[in-house]
DNA sequence: TATATTTGGTTAAACGATTAATTATTCTTT
DNA sequence: AAAGAATAATTAATCGTTTAACCAAATATA
């Protein structure tokens, strides 16, 4: 492999010093600094010899990578790869480049992919946190690391994070199930102790109250990581158990939920819209090809994406860091605003 | 912001050279470099004062930034998302980080992103290409740059590429419909004009004419910039159409070709294995949710993102590159091996 | 005893880019 | 004509790490 050309091998092409070589390529040439016709010779030069500047030297010198890293939970599930592509988008036009990885929702793996981060010198994080990762969080915190949460957040915690109303949201779509009328509405969502997920069980248990319809054994806990086991027992649990009355609606907290839900309902035969109502938080293409499209929460993602970037961008240029809370609203798929009472 | 700890702050502290603590803490201290004791201090430090080393340096002074640079056609196509998560997974377990990238199918970009991971000091490169993208690439190819191409290949460039045998995963995707008793199967392709594009036509057609049921008529090429529109023009002419018989069958060539056409099928209310029998390539979440699941041509994913990094590895380490083609073979879901005639 | 060898370190240069401080030249201004 | 200002460049230090080359003391070898 070749090596690389560098500011110096301009520099002795042109019969110049590093220094002039590097203003002119930064544009620092104008106030005087470097004569019209040397700037041109430089520049052609540079071109000539297909230049490009080292990132890790240009960082190193700086005290700045012009890279933000981003972790995600899973980025195979379309929400947060479509999360990923907004910001990277965003982010480039900035100047930054996105460093894209996965937690896989494993609070180790949190910490150690921080480490790599933080090894690469990123200038700041775009994280979708942990269950409990709040420690490895905290510490990035009050070493005044430039770092938005997304999705999910720590209350405890003062930091800035950008996240939907998840309490409006699911109070709409337990709605949209009533409006079904339907009466034994049953709850699906992950066991996981961040108030992105408990709001969700709030919004659905306060509207199921409201409407004189709550009942415990209607809610169903879902451990992540055994998904396809846990939603297939509960689901004939509540289907197939003599003791129980059969359910009229689902609210599936997670698009990751509500596929493998979906497919154990079909492989079941039992048929949405027909047998039973469902809504689902978050979008997945499948919904809208099915026999009868499924309606969802549909979080404004580019939106979410561009906002984490701006107020990352923020803290990284100004060098403070202001905690804050930027809440958007979801919609439902059937485009009644959430927020709507 | 505090100060990041550096070598020499713990070299300071205990009171050490800088060299020292260099050595012991990439575990050089055995041959006799640094004494056991030393060593222990050296690392309690290190550890005590949290540090954390910088690969921007490292990476300036070593010549290599033990980072891989990732570029993909949509980060949020969940066959190249998918890739990119086992990319990742397994890139670790070699010490490299990745950077995820998109082109979105745009030429122009994949040159500016090769750029900027050149600039970033990305070790290897791994890269579905663009249907133009070939100058910018054999530009690589001719400077020695560590590189793989996944998905898709220039024949005339002689370099790695990892891939699966298109014609035949095509083939017994023709045979499936063939055999549901079909005699009008459509192709549903994208124009782009890159040989794992014609494997499949070129699949396509060989076993339609063995079968004696070819017509140039039946195929249909789709522009990824409109793939909308261009698919319900063409599903309308071929459904709708006075001029034209029904198809019975229909191939779509890619899975997001898949979705919008399934989509709009399911619009219009046509319904799949009742009114017509279909086949995708690639896997979408979608498929088996569907009235009737959809049978598709599924990729060795995981192995596929193994053996780019594999190759790429072996690029990087021995330092020279012998162009290899690594062919996969695809699978039918409904588990017939694809290379079976 | 004189000489190798081992043990346990240190020094200093290098990677490539940035930039404050400095110098040298030319042009204004009074 | 002399001083000040503007122009056009250079020098050298710096970021954090690695590593070849060097050195000194202790130990082994003949």
């Amino acid at each position: 492999m070749k090596k690389r050309i560098s500011i110096k091998t301009i520099a002795q092409e042109v019969g110049v010093s590093n220094a002039t070589v590097s203003l002119v390529l930064n544009n620092k040439d104008k106030e005087g600094r470097v004569s019209r016709e040397m700037a041109g010779k430089i520049r052609k030069v540079a071109k000539d010899l297909n230049y490009e500047p080292n990132h890790l030297a240009r960082g190193l010198r700086m005290g700045k990578s012009q890279t933000i890293g981003l972790i995600v939970a899973d980025i195979s599930n379309p929400f947060f790869a479509n999360l990923a592509f907004h910001i990277q988008e965003y982010a480039e036009k900035f100047g930054y480049s996105v460093i894209i990885t996965n937690t896989n929702e494993s609070d180790a793996k949190l910490v150690k992919i921080l480490d790599v981060l933080i090894s690469h010198q990123v200038d700041g994080l775009i994280v979708v946190p942990t269950e409990h990762g709040k420690p490895a969080i905290e510490e990035l915190v009050k070493k005044n690391f430039p770092l938005v949460l997304l999705d999910r957040w720590y209350p405890e915690l003062q930091t800035c994070y950008v996240v939907i109303d998840n309490y409006q949201a699911s109070k709409s779509a337990v709605r949209y199930l009533i409006n079904k009328k339907c009466k034994r509405i049953a709850l699906f969502s992950y066991t996981i102790d961040l108030p992105h997920m408990q709001e969700r069980k709030r919004g659905y248990a306060d509207t199921m109250k409201k409407a004189g319809l709550f009942n415990e054994g209607l809610i169903k806990d879902i451990n992540y990581i055994s998904i396809d086991a846990d939603i297939k027992t509960e689901l004939d649990d509540l289907f197939f158990n003599e003791k129980n009355e059969k359910p009229d609606g689902i609210f599936f907290a997670t698009n990751s939920i509500a596929l493998h839900g979906l497919r154990y309902l079909f492989e079941r035969g039992i048929k949405v819209s027909k047998d039973i109502e469902v809504i689902c938080f978050d979008k997945s293409d499948a919904f809208d090809l099915m026999e009868s499209p499924v309606p969802c929460v549909l979080q404004p993602i580019p939106e979410m994406g561009k906002l984490a970037v701006d107020v990352l961008i923020n803290q990284i240029v100004k060098g403070v860091i202001t905690p804050s809370k930027v809440e958007l609203f979801a919609k439902l798929s059937s485009d009644n605003p959430v927020n709507a009472s």
